[in-house]
RNA sequence: GGGCGGUUAGCUCAGUGGUAGAGCGUCUCCCUUACAAGGAGGAGGUCGCAGGUUCAAAUCCUGCACCGCCCA
């Protein structure tokens, strides 16, 4: 065969079939419903990234899902898409524009809004070419983006919705406010993170004598304390609950509360009360009737509330507060503490709570619902342990504030009436307002949170809210695939959606795979420098090495995966392995070579009925494997059933057979296993699988245009344990003839005489059979096969697991040394037979341990005593042969 | 503080009650016309520690230690 290189050519063969497959658009799909569907949606990558290691992995298990799927004979769609990633995008397009010395500001609105969209185009062509080098079998016609059209419609439609029943709220309240993006934020999108920093215990004078310590970690914000709080129980301040406390450096006149809130064991166990800039404190000042002074300004600078103050940022601020302090003896002491500081999750800054006026989802109704869905089953957690988490957070959830204060993204659809002051809330933009018709309208400035659309995805990507044949058919869809990081930003907020708006839920599974960190378990981030592109690990190694290997990390045991290049050797090697067990039979095949149509009806040998019985069983567990998600387990029993049992053994023993008559035998075989085997392994390996396999469609007699739209194989009754058994017999003479040349320095090239004295007349059957076969194997001269052989003096010999003894004719031999060869292996299996009399003379045990294991138990025991009686007396022989030697035959 | 995950061969990790596994590395030999990204043959582990349940524990239970994550 000219075309085929003996190294495999993965990127020219990787190119060459992404072109095909979307030239061909193989992948698109249209409800069919006489079929089964089967429906994936992407997890939308960010529209500002690049993909990274989570993607390749988050994308290969749903590609090998989809594959599979297809391949069993379902509609199987896989819907791509692009999430618009509010704040982040927006904070790259800003930082593109700092290069230029601008500010989005200078632009105005609808410019910058602009320039996103150019920016967003570029950038999803780049992300929509990189999931096609990762293989993705998407549906590319379906491509959608968080933002687009009919995206834009579902969410103002669901906003609608939701508003109408009283379900979206507007509400003047302390939200996580990041300065630096100068918006609100979800609960969610903070991070915690532990820091050192000071607590501060400051006195304030209470009025008409005496002091209160308290004690803070903020002590700029000081300025806005509107009160002192106690525990009301707090035996040291119950005195003074009720009085006045004049705060130091304002000069404010603050009531003393007791609120249960308060720890007393923290600090002092009293503490100022900051309604406007503390979560806490708003609650407390919102019970108690404290007033809210706002201090600082949107960037977090200090406004005309903190006095001389103003101007300062908040860090700035503080050491010039406790500066003040300290000169007018206010400040007591300061120690170090370690505390919990919320950063934005998006640029890092740290959060500053503030009191704006925000959209807000009331959630607990929409959470019930998602939760009994959970719990009946409706939808289950692989692996199953996530549930529980899912469950543990929606039963605490709180409300959601959607609302953002950028430019970028799905602007509310709420009209103010300048005139009438009343809201119109519609999913088309009023042209007057319903309540009082004047025209005079202004759209709400806030645009949703990203999480908002991305929560509708299942349903958007589908058509929603029309009433689609996509919908009808496809929905609710069928595996959901992501890590687990985004359970609760996502996942639970496409289960409420889903079931709120059609009251049935969006998937039916969810797959929760690991996230990939670095070697060292650090997750992988631009800042530390230790990202991994998937798209360079293709570059060296290959996709499909890349996809195996992924594939074969996400065993749903433990919760990460520690980046290890080895892996991607490996599987990079495995490619190889396969592409040349099929050089190795192309190089064989004739141009107009044909297979018959019933593999069954050639006179097969054993080998070959032994490779199609393991054949069979793979594709029985690889099926099972892939039905219950286990994606690692079917990717090993792939691996080793190929490179040990087909290539190792069968393709080896075919060599001899490939210059006789048995040629054409063999090559039937050859390509019948291959063809299965390519089959099973295409959603793993797409691309190596399909050009070995159109190399071979020919000879198959197949004219599909791409093994991806191949039947998934089914076993066809070959599997034979005795058969896979007797087999094995071989494979044991012809390891242990090979460790005795290799025992005794003899080249394994060299011919030599080998025995063996089997167990029984069965075995000596089968291997009299296999003798031509074992015998060009191990290179022997003769080869005798005899139950009751009974060496003369010149032999070494060793027990195979099965128990026949193998000798090889040595001539002069050292005979301590086999003797004690020997010895190491009777003690072996006198250790084994120790441990199994042991379990067969307790009575517990054979008493309540089932009769199949006692059974093995018994079945082996005696397989051992037979060992060892053989074992001993090659012994005694050997002993003879010391003495100066008996003739034993 | 609450919860979750991990601790198995030199390394990276599989393995949910019945004889401890893989890949890589390592040692020895072999360029045998599919593949040296390969082949053949070896060595290597008291499964973190301590109890308990069981005829039987890497596996189930309890406690502890260390590492990591999530939530407050």
């Amino acid at each position: 065969m000219i075309d085929f290189p003996s190294i495999y050519q993965r990127k020219e063969i990787e190119d060459k079939w992404n072109e095909f497959w979307e030239k061909k658009n193989l992948y698109h799909v249209e409800p069919t419903p006489d079929k089964e569907p089967y429906c994936i949606v992407i997890p939308p990558p960010n529209i500002t990234g690049s993909l990274h290691m989570g993607h390749a992995l988050d994308e290969t298990l749903q590609d090998i899902l989809i594959r599979y799927h297809r391949m069993r004979g379902y509609v199987a769609l896989w819907i791509p898409g692009c999430d618009h990633a509010g704040i982040a995008t927006q904070n790259v397009v800003e930082r593109e524009l700092a290069k230029k010395g601008l500010r989005k500001e200078d632009l105005g609105r609808e410019e910058f809004v602009k320039m996103v969209w150019e920016w967003k185009e570029k950038n999803e062509e780049r992300i929509k070419e990189q999931l096609k080098k990762l293989g993705a079998s998407c549906d590319w016609e379906r491509w959608a983006f968080t933002m687009d059209e009919k995206r834009a419609r579902a969410v103002r439609e669901a906003f609608v919705r939701l508003y109408k029943e009283g379900l979206i709220y507007r509400e003047n309240y302390i939200v996580n406010w990041c300065p630096r993006c100068e918006t609100a934020l979800s609960d969610i999108e903070v991070e915690y993170k532990e820091e050192k920093g000071y607590l501060y215990y400051i006195h304030y004078p209470i009025k008409g004598g005496g002091e209160i310590t308290v004690a803070t970690t903020r002590p700029e914000t000081m300025l806005g304390d509107t009160g002192v709080a106690v525990h009301p129980e707090d035996k040291r301040y119950q005195r003074l609950i009720g009085k006045t406390v004049i705060l130091p450096l304002v000069g404010r006149e603050i009531p003393i509360v007791a609120d249960e809130r308060v720890d007393p064991e923290f600090g002092t166990g009293a503490v100022k009360v900051t309604p406007a800039h503390d979560p806490v404190d708003f609650l407390i000042g919102k019970e108690k009737g404290l007033e809210r002074v706002v201090i600082m300004d949107k960037k977090g600078i200090m406004n005309e509330n903190a006095g001389k103050f103003k101007g300062l940022d908040r860090f700035t601020a503080r050491k010039a507060i406790i500066e003040e302090l300290r000169k007018e003896g206010y400040l007591l002491k300061f120690e170090e503490y370690t505390h919990s500081v919320g950063h934005c999750y998006r640029c890092d800054t740290i959060i500053e709570p503030y009191v704006t006026p925000q959209w807000f989802v009331r959630v607990k109704d929409l959470a019930q619902p998602a939760i009994k869905a959970v719990k009946k089953g409706r939808i289950k957690f692989i692996p199953p342990r996530w549930e529980r988490i899912y469950l543990e957070w929606m039963e605490n959830i709180k409300d959601w504030c959607i609302s953002r204060q950028i430019w970028w993204g799905h602007r509310i659809p709420v009209w103010k009436c300048k005139k009438c002051g009343k809201d119109n809330v519609e999913v088309e933009t009023p042209q007057v307002c319903q309540f009082c018709g004047s025209k005079e309208l202004q759209q709400e400035e806030d645009v949703l949170d990203t999480w908002f659309s991305s929560g509708l995805w299942p349903l958007s990507t589908l058509g929603w809210p029309e009433e689609t044949e996509d919908l009808r058919f496809f929905y609710p869809t069928s595996t959901l695939v992501t890590g687990y990081e985004i359970i609760f930003f996502w996942v639970a907020r496409m289960i409420m959606f889903g079931l709120k708006f059609t009251g049935k839920v969006p998937f039916r599974e969810v797959y929760i795979h690991p996230i990939v960190r670095d070697s060292k378990g650090r997750k992988m981030s631009k800042s530390l420098g230790n990202v991994v592109d998937p798209l360079e690990l293709i570059d060296k190694y290959g996709c499909d090495a890349l996809r195996m290997a992924l594939a074969s990390l996400s065993t749903g045991a433990g919760q990460d995966i520690f980046y290890n290049e080895e892996r991607f050797v490996g599987m990079r090697n495995f490619s190889n392995k396969v592409w040349n067990a099929c050089r190795f039979v192309f190089l064989n095949l004739n141009e107009d070579f044909r297979t018959v149509d019933d593999t069954s009806s050639l006179p097969l040998n054993r080998d070959d009925r032994y490779i199609l019985s393991r054949l069979d069983n793979l594709i029985q567990q690889v099926t099972e494997n892939l039905e219950s998600r286990k994606f690692s387990e079917s990717a090993s029993l792939l691996y080793s059933f190929f490179w040990h049992d087909y290539c190792d053994w069968y393709l080896e023993f075919t060599k001899e057979r490939m210059h006789g008559e048995e040629k054409k035998v063999v090559l039937n075989v050859h390509l019948y296993v291959l063809d299965n085997f390519l089959r099973l392994l295409h959603p793993y390996m797409p691309y190596i699988t399909e050009e070995a396999w159109s190399k071979m469609k020919k000879y198959l007699g197949i004219s599909l245009p791409s093994i991806s739209l191949a039947s998934w194989p089914e076993p066809k009754g070959w599997h034979s344990p005795q058969l896979e058994e007797e087999e094995k017999w071989k494979f044991e003479v012809i390891t242990a003839a090979r460790s005795l040349k290799k025992e005794w320095e003899i080249p394994l090239k060299e011919k030599r005489e080998f025995y063996v004295k089997s167990i029984n007349s069965r075995q000596s059957l089968v291997l009299k059979e296999e003798k031509d076969s074992i015998r060009k194997m191990i290179k022997a001269q003769e080869l005798f096969i005899d139950e009751d052989f009974s060496p003369s003096r010149g032999f070494s010999r060793t027990i195979t697991p099965s128990g026949a003894i193998v000798f090889m004719a040595l001539g002069d031999m050292d005979i301590e040394r086999e003797e004690g060869k020997l010895k190491k292996e009777l003690e072996k299996i006198e250790e084994r037979l120790k441990s199994l009399e042991r379990k067969l003379n307790n009575r517990d045990f054979l008493e309540k341990a089932s009769p199949e294991v006692v059974g093995k138990i018994e079945k082996e025991r005696d397989a051992c005593l037979s060992k060892r009686e053989r074992l001993l007396e090659n012994l005694k022989i050997l002993k003879g042969e010391s003495y100066g030697g008996i003739e034993t035959k």
